[in-house]
DNA sequence: CGTACCTTTGACGGCTGTCAAAGGAAGTGG
DNA sequence: CCACTTCCTTTGACAGCCGTCAAAGGTACG
């Protein structure tokens, strides 16, 4: 199955068509430079792009020209799925290591929700997923000290890798920079520093370049306060339901406007 | 029209039978306590609420049990749209003031998804401006002062009341207590209320009991650094394309389930 | 090989939290 | 209608986390 279609598939059950759809989609896919910029504010909404590989984030300004990272995007995520019912957006999204792209206009939403209740369901459970993560980012930068924010951050981080593909806590992959954390987390980087220095002094764990190595699971998930329920698949009730609505028969037309 | 019904045709066009269904939905309107509880963390997904009358919020709760609003709800807000998509609240919802609740189960989107594309793409613009604002809380929480955040907080919900009713900056209702407010930015009600104090003696302006009254509508422009971008209707291309759907003859079938 | 960016470290200041206590307003029950 | 209780508002003192400024060394990319 397609990456985005497995994406989908942890919601709801998706038809041959709907897999057929997504796959389609993604044969379009083009490679993406390091800091490629996908838009920046104020441009009108244009295409919507799945991340197949590499990291993303989008980000806002304030009026003092400071960044704020919005959220960070990992593959199989869509870049954009936020904005796609205004007219222009308010962010800016860019990669931020190389990686592949697939653009798709974001009318095309429309035919989606039109043609597949289960897709369209599922784009609601994404969202959703999306918005408990900046929720969740929100309760601990407003509560936590710094030290928790970036244990949590990492974290989360590493969990939703590990729905990917195959790392260990030990040592994965991690491309921020000291710079970008801050920017994620809404602290300057000097305390970044500072913070990331106090947690190898006290061997909780080490970012060296591109890579994090944890050195004592066990007190990081005690300072985390991190709990993975915001990033639960499950859903309730909507998965039966929407068997009812196929089992009485619904309209099936997603493959009318391929491409 | 039905206060729903004329939120959702904010963003797209609505069939008769559209406004049908959702008139349909407000008839089952019961009276709500001020305080009062809608769901608690860990409670299934039950009812989603339309709220008809009155204020009210959604709350999440630290490791340390500390409280931060995430959300407060005016007429014509869905409560609970956020995470209709989850087996179990993670967040408490609770009324404000007393007012009126229009309850309906969670499942029922399914079957307003599969029915009407338009309806279906309102919601997902209505949950897109509720993400936006939260972005915007954000950044304003990470990167303004207290005094920033609450003249802020106080043009934004001000804005939204302006679309409801008739209110005029110089004295409108606000029925938010500074311990609420604090909630709300993450901010001590300690703070909070030097905060207040700072912006009446600048003769900027009062909050009093549960009425905010603006003395100097231009510098509080300016401090506020308040961008209304962020709650605009406009949307791009999909309605359009909505029209084109609605031209082919999609189906119509929402009140078949009809109670 | 040079330039730009990232990381590291020190000094200093300020915004905001915490603790504590008292006065005031509002809702409750008799 | 009054008394009581609870919650909200206000004020002062003090501490600490984190931002800013500055400078230097390290790393990577062109």
């Amino acid at each position: 199955m397609s990456l985005l279609a497995s994406a989908m598939a942890r919601y709801v059950e998706l038809s041959a068509s709907d897999q057929r759809y997504l796959a389609n989609l993604e044969s379009h896919a083009r490679p993406a430079a390091r800091q490629q910029r996908l838009w920046m504010p104020h441009d009108r909404i244009g295409s919507l792009y799945i991340l197949q590989d590499g990291w993303a984030c989008t980000i806002r300004r304030t009026v003092d020209d400071e960044r704020q990272v919005i959220e960070v995007l990992l593959p199989g995520d869509i870049i954009g799925i936020r904005e796609f019912t205004f007219r222009r957006h308010v962010s800016e999204a860019r990669m931020i290591t190389a990686g592949t792209l697939i653009p798709f206009p974001h009318e095309q939403i429309v035919d989606i929700v039109a043609a597949s209740p289960s897709l369209a369901i599922a784009l609601f459970a994404v969202i959703g997923r999306q918005e408990a993560s900046l929720t969740e980012r929100m309760l601990v930068t407003l509560h936590h000290s710094a030290r928790s924010q970036v244990l949590h951050f990492i974290l989360e981080t590493f969990t939703r890798l590990a729905r990917l593909q195959s790392v260990t806590l030990e040592s994965f992959t991690f491309p921020i920079t000291q710079r970008l954390l801050g920017e994620i987390l809404g602290l300057s980087p000097v305390h970044i520093n500072r913070t990331l220095s106090g947690l190898e002094r006290d061997r909780l764990l080490k970012k060296h370049r591109t890579r994090v190595e944890v050195h004592d699971r066990r007190r990081l998930l005690e300072e985390a306060a991190f709990d993975a329920g915001y990033l639960s698949d499950e859903m309730d009730g909507l998965r039966e339901r929407l068997a009812c609505l196929r089992d009485s028969g619904g309209p099936d037309r997603l493959m009318s406007s391929d491409s």
